[in-house]
DNA sequence: CTTGTTAAAATCGTGCACGATTCAATCGTG
DNA sequence: CACGATTGAATCGTGCACGATTTTAACAAG
């Protein structure tokens, strides 16, 4: 423990890659959350959509979509499992009968709440960094990825 | 297109959650990353493992894993892929006949090559960052990540 | 009312990521 | 040499992410 003997990923071309830093540092994301999230029984992806639920509930698959960044055909199948779980409810909209809108279920609120109780506070230790320098970072990536969404909608209506 | 009239993607309580920032980065990287690397036949994964290769050819399933934090359940099926394209070679060491050694082919390494003579330029550009911020970045990602990857390996050796 | 269009959600096929397990080769010790 | 333990890779099942397509509902002329 006091070192790691492996030299071997260290002064390579991907390291020099903020795509590959980044997707690194997702994948070990997800390790750290896997087992603090087992315990409710709900995925990583599950608990981003619970958190974003709390916040406005009953709202449709497309407004879900919209804060998640992800689109119905992934979005479909992971409330279908929350919903198979008892988290939350899928109830066509009487006004539109196209729109779908998801809510939490009492259990579901529960489950969000006692994981946001416990599970932040691990991340934040596991990280072992201070918190100012977790908001600055969040603000850095924050915005590269919304130049990295807006990039590609802007090279569609530049030129090509 | 001067403005994004979409009010929906702030203020919550996602968005002050690093690993969210994360995540959502990772997915605009891999949007962006997918329509040039179509061209040349390969996936994202498939993209960091060939450019790993490039700089250790020959090396072991477990090195290569060691490098991109992935495991042979991952990395077995994506290097098959890459196989069946002609872009490496997978052969059992001689000395050891468990290790299975990943070669780039001819044809791999002129992937590699010309997809690095374009890819990161066009990566950058779509950041719409300036090389040294991304550069500053990438530094506190991977220290991000590595702190996750040991912090793990610590509470396992601490007190459990 | 009918027909063409748009919009929201769902469905399908492929590839990734991972926990758990399996299989084969190597090593360690007797 | 033998045999239990370890190691490296592969296999299997589940869930995510995405492109492409389909289905159903709402809407807009005519």
């Amino acid at each position: 423990m006091t070192d790691t003997p492996r030299p071997a990923d260290q002064g390579d071309a991907l390291d020099q890659f903020l795509c590959f830093s980044v997707y690194a540092a997702g994948l070990a994301f997800n390790r750290v959350y896997k087992p603090l999230l087992d315990r409710f029984g709900i995925t990583y992806p599950q608990y981003l959509a619970l958190v974003a639920l709390r916040d406005s509930n009953g709202r449709t698959v497309s407004e879900l979509g919209g804060k998640l960044h992800l689109e119905s055909n992934t979005l479909t199948p992971l409330i279908k499992r929350l919903e198979a779980g008892g988290l939350v409810t899928r109830n066509r909209d009487k006004q539109d009968e196209r729109v779908v809108r998801v809510a939490l279920t009492d259990a579901g609120r529960t489950v969000v709440d006692e994981a946001l109780g416990c599970v932040p506070a691990a991340i934040l230790e596991a990280t072992g960094m201070q918190p100012q320098d977790l908001k600055a970072l969040n603000v850095s990536l924050a915005s590269l990825g919304s130049a990295l969404r807006n990039g590609a909608a802007a090279s569609d209506a530049d030129g090509r």
